[in-house]
DNA sequence: ATGAATGCAAAGGTTTTGCACCCCC
DNA sequence: GGGGGTGCAAAACCTTTGCATTCAT
């Protein structure tokens, strides 16, 4: 949590005060499964645990790779699986549905929604939420006649420029 | 051009009044073909007309798909191989370059930037360019420190409910 | 003529599926 | 005990690569 940000750059005020707890996840998926008289199984608390934990996007192979490396008894037909039956639950967002393709994925949890920018000199990614950046959108979405749901805003920049500038 | 809207949506003031004409894409690849010493040929130039005419991003596959229904001489081992050519051409760019996988394309002609919505209800894509979005943006960028270079910006919206309650 | 570009087929990866066995309820 | 879950292996896909041939210059 202490972790040293990339690209040298002063923490963004905080991201993610409410981060929901673990707890809370588990009983989401509990409540659910059990809904739809699907079983609370050993592999797919694991595999939830990991997938719910990753900070922003991802791609499901990568999470298949971290679930061989903690778990090597889990097959990687059980991820796939897994994950599908996460998003169904609403735990995972699938994002770029794109016609049948790529797929990444993104926790959602109930937490403060965050925009991301990638920083092209660093290769990192950073988290943020900027009140006047969403207020702009509602506004202009309300102009042309839509009703926002959710959306995804990554933005390319550099912080190196900037720091020789300075 | 006189095409109908999708989602019964009126027509968001005209969204690119300054689409690049075709011939400047075939000018701007030959001049980048003949400066690499590469080869201005038919399948290559086949390829970069469908590719460019895109709208929006596309997936790789589903241009392998549009090619060979369209010239199904075309191998699509020469499309992928084509695709990587534009975009060191800088007429193609690749978004979501993530950890060696998922790759968007999207046509990076010079014409004024857009955003995306896409409509829940009726699958469609629709363009939209937002002065104050793009501003509120700007400054988000400079109080965390960050130059913006591009971005990219979806968001997922309904239009139906909108219709009901009007 | 020369070397880049292509098509084809094989190789390398990733994701899905079928099926026998296991284990949660 | 019954039916959903899982692992394994095969199948189905997608993308890259090697090589002989074609083609632009």
């Amino acid at each position: 949590m202490a972790k040293l940000l990339p690209c040298g750059r002063k923490r963004p005020s905080e991201a993610h005060p409410s981060r929901r707890t673990e707890e809370t996840w588990i009983s989401r998926l509990n409540d659910f499964l059990k809904k739809n008289g699907l079983r609370s199984t050993r592999p797919r608390e694991q595999i939830a645990r990991i997938a719910l934990s990753k900070k922003s996007h991802f791609e499901i192979q990568s999470l298949v790779k971290e679930v061989h490396l903690k778990h090597p008894e889990i097959s990687p037909a059980t991820v796939y699986r897994s994950v599908a039956t996460l998003c169904e639950a609403g735990l995972l967002t699938e994002t770029l549905q794109s016609n049948g393709g790529v797929a990444l994925y993104e926790a959602s949890l109930d937490e403060e929604h965050h925009d991301h920018v990638v920083c092209l000199d660093c290769n990192e990614i950073i988290e943020f939420h900027d009140s006047g950046l969403e207020k702009a959108q509602n506004r202009a979405m309300e102009t042309l006649g839509f009703a926002p749901i959710r959306h995804r805003h990554i933005i390319y920049a550099q912080c190196e420029k900037l720091k020789k500038q300075s």
